[in-house]
DNA sequence: CGAAAAATGGACCGGCAAGTCCAGAAACCC
DNA sequence: GGGTTTCTGGACTTGCCGGTCCATTTTTCG
């Protein structure tokens, strides 16, 4: 079931469409017929395009989004080489939280598929898997250079780092302010830092 | 409008039931036929205490449940006097999430509420609140018996410490695993326990 | 006890949004 | 260019589930 040029775009316009329409409305005012309107189609795309229905849709939104979230934070995720990576990686992430604002397309449409189902299930896990391996990557380069205490166990800091940016989004989510992101993000660096040799 | 004896438990009957009908089954699986089905009640009982229907009775669900959070955390959480102290309310931390598993009854039933209402909104900083209140309180403590730095902001302490908690929650939530969430809290205090003066 | 208020049962309604269907247009491919 | 596949439009069906209504029972309280 191959898909034509023309076809491939509207796939990807119906993704774009309903991401967007999530990400202004939230998953309860992102019915079918929102996700039509916005992108100009007609109910038989959609089932054409995801005959699982709304569900396969918004899984395909949420591996796009996923990916998206890793993306806006490169290249300086993916080369957290220095202090002063990491502090332009810690500022690349509060502006694109503070820019998404209380909606988190990801987040809210993984919590509209039972949660636990699988496949959903699979795409945190992945997003969550990849994010760490990238800062605890970081960490490590940081311990190779002399720049934090080689004692420490990269994968568990990685790990609070990482739960400390998820408390702070979704605080952020719940309340509008970047405070937490930003305590927690700002303590987790400034404990690698307090550990230089 | 009064509520008689008899009525103020039907009316707790139901808060509770909706709330063990949530954590089992998700928002998604708790129908008002459902919560009616466990609680033994009729429909017109479910309007007749809460009018506003199913919004209101998940809008008390959720003030139930977020006072449970903090209640499953005394005593400890208010007596944050000694390192021990600090690592009995660790333990009794991850142990009460580690029980409760992967459905958050909380954060499940604002998810279903229209995430940008004032009212839930209000229950989720409120919660929010009196916990970083109780931590900071206890850093605060910490540093007055000279046993860390005076110098750590103890509300900047206390919010990244809040937002691991919650991040470690949120990736148990969609894992199924704590370490998140004790690689958060045992960093943070290891934290806060190498700022020993 | 008896009237007023509260609590309960359960049948009924109605809307909304997901999902189905088929006919016709457009694109692909040899 | 013609046959085949893919794509599109939109009307129709369906079922779930929140919400309404009213009649009846139980409680309260002077």
């Amino acid at each position: 079931m191959p898909l034509t040029r023309k076809g491939a775009a509207t796939r990807q316009r119906i993704v774009d469409g309903a991401a967007e329409q999530i990400r202004e409305h939230g998953v309860l005012g992102a019915r079918l017929e929102d996700v039509m309107a916005r992108t100009a189609t007609s109910k038989s795309q959609l089932f054409h395009y995801f005959p699982g229905g709304k569900d396969e849709l918004l899984l395909a939104v949420a591996r796009h989004e996923a990916a998206r979230v890793l993306e806006d934070q490169q290249p300086e995720l993916g080369a957290l080489t220095s202090w002063d990576a990491w502090r332009q990686w810690r500022d690349k992430v509060i502006a694109r939280y503070r820019a998404q604002g209380v909606n988190c397309p990801l987040h809210t449409a993984l919590a509209r598929l039972g949660d636990a189902t699988d496949a959903t299930r699979a795409v945190t896990c992945e997003l969550l898997a990849q994010w760490q391996r990238q800062l605890a990557a970081g960490i490590r380069h940081l311990q190779a250079d002399g720049e934090t205490a080689p004692g420490l166990d990269a994968d568990r800091e990685a790990a609070a780092l990482l739960a400390g940016i998820q408390g702070g989004v979704l605080i952020l989510m719940a309340t509008g302010a970047t405070t937490h992101l930003e305590a927690a993000l700002d303590t987790g660096l400034d404990r690698l830092r307090g550990a230089r040799p």
